[in-house]
DNA sequence: TTATTGCCGATTGTCGCCAATCGTCAATCA
DNA sequence: TGATTGACGATTGGCGACAATCGGCAATAA
């Protein structure tokens, strides 16, 4: 039979459904790090029994997104500054292989032209100038080598990363981009790929993350220790407390 | 209250347990690779509800171990050429930021020592020659590099890889080691890491994976090609007729 | 008054039931 | 005879109910 055209729709799984947009709250910030959630108030805010609610939450939860304690509760996981250099640390060597992977594989076609313009999208985005449409584009750029290298567990292993890297960002209120300051860290890393020499390729990327992280890291741990000075003049005063119930 | 030496003992949900003995049985090879599976029957043999079994079949596939086709059932997950070279390249860019990790720290107290233990056993064991416990001393040495890393992430992570690597090794029936040359593989490593020297540690790690999963992938390839022909000249004359309901 | 113990609400853990969907095979019709 | 369609068994998808466990509070006793 000829194929028509009628679309090939897909089916996924409410739980799946589920989890996917739990994701997308947690990642976009809607849900705040360190927010404690309960299966029945998800369950019924989204219509769905508390069982298929409650195989998104582990879903998430082995993506390092949430944390389940026995018998106690959920919690949407908040990163500290060791968290922060375990991503950035994983992150660059990910990378590295991927950098590597497409540098070796830059002929085979479409490829040198997919990852250019992913570069082109992040100079415009540069140039206009606005924080958030830049920081897209930079994971738009490192999205797309990834992609490229044409290897489903490292793509798997790299989107876990990139998520909890998207919830720390959102939670540590991080530092602004320097639209110049990206494009000139970016531009070497494109340009070793695109020639092919998988070894610098490889050393660029891998140098790129690694500052970068240590830039959030260390920026990080100074709000931690600002956090933890304040917290000791007001402990003697005010007892602890936990923060339960705090959603409308 | 003076800390009695009564145990502190470990509250391990049922699906988790559950999870665990699957997992075994199937690293272990006990299920074999392509094996078609149902929840009904793990739970039969369990002694477990339905609901119970899914949740930790879920949790196997999402560590790569089970695929599941909707409404139609489980498999044991196979592994192909392809797989092999995602592993091991993933696994040597893993291995490589764990080796350099270490170097840098080799010098905090106790580490040097739980890195030469763990090589001694892998030199005592190549000395008696018995396969199974030389490659297994093997996987001790690289899980101690990791371990003695002190990254959460990078520790989950390569435990997900090695898991898949071993149900590769025990369905592929791979290639023996040489008790010489596997000393001669990780001697130089081990030596780099106690130096301190993070660069070549890391390089040599990195090489030494590499090397050995191309000569795996390599194996498996030559495998797929003989089964491939093999099929094709069987296939006229027997129709293929899928694999249903072969355990007892 | 203060430390201990028992109680209670909240939350997750587990289970059995019915619905939705798949692959297969037989019944049907040109 | 051959292709299409309907029906059937098997298996997962989803749900509500009950059990186990946790943290905190109040009753109790020294």
């Amino acid at each position: 039979m000829a194929p028509l055209s009628i679309p090939r729709l897909v089916k996924t799984p409410i739980e799946t459904q589920a989890a996917t947009a739990l994701r997308a709250s947690i990642v976009a910030g809607d849900i705040p790090a360190g927010q404690r959630i309960t299966e029945i108030e998800i369950a019924g805010q989204m219509g769905l029994s508390r069982a298929t609610v409650r195989a998104a939450l582990h879903q998430l939860a082995r993506e390092g997104l949430l944390t389940l304690v026995p018998y106690t509760g959920w919690t949407v996981m908040s990163l500290s500054a060791q968290d922060a250099w375990e991503l950035y640390t994983l992150r660059s060597a990910i990378e590295r292989l991927a950098a590597q992977l497409v540098a070796a594989a830059i002929g085979d076609p479409g490829k040198a032209d997919r990852l250019r313009e992913a570069y082109e999208r992040l100079v415009s985005a540069c140039k206009r100038g606005h924080a958030g449409r830049i920081a897209e584009a930079d994971f738009g750029l490192h999205q797309a080598i990834i992609a490229l290298a044409d290897h489903r567990r490292l793509t798997e292993q790299y989107a876990l990363l990139e998520q909890q890297i998207r919830v720390y960002i959102r939670s540590s209120d991080a530092l602004l981009p320097n639209p110049n300051m990206v494009i000139a860290q970016h531009k070497p890393i494109v340009a070793a790929i695109l020639a092919g020499d998988a070894e610098e390729a490889g050393a660029l990327s891998e140098q790129h993350n690694l500052t970068e992280g240590r830039r959030l890291a260390d920026h990080l741990r100074a709000v931690e220790r600002r956090a933890a000075d304040a917290q000791q003049g007001a402990a003697l005063s005010q007892p602890s407390r936990q923060n339960r119930r705090a959603r409308a």
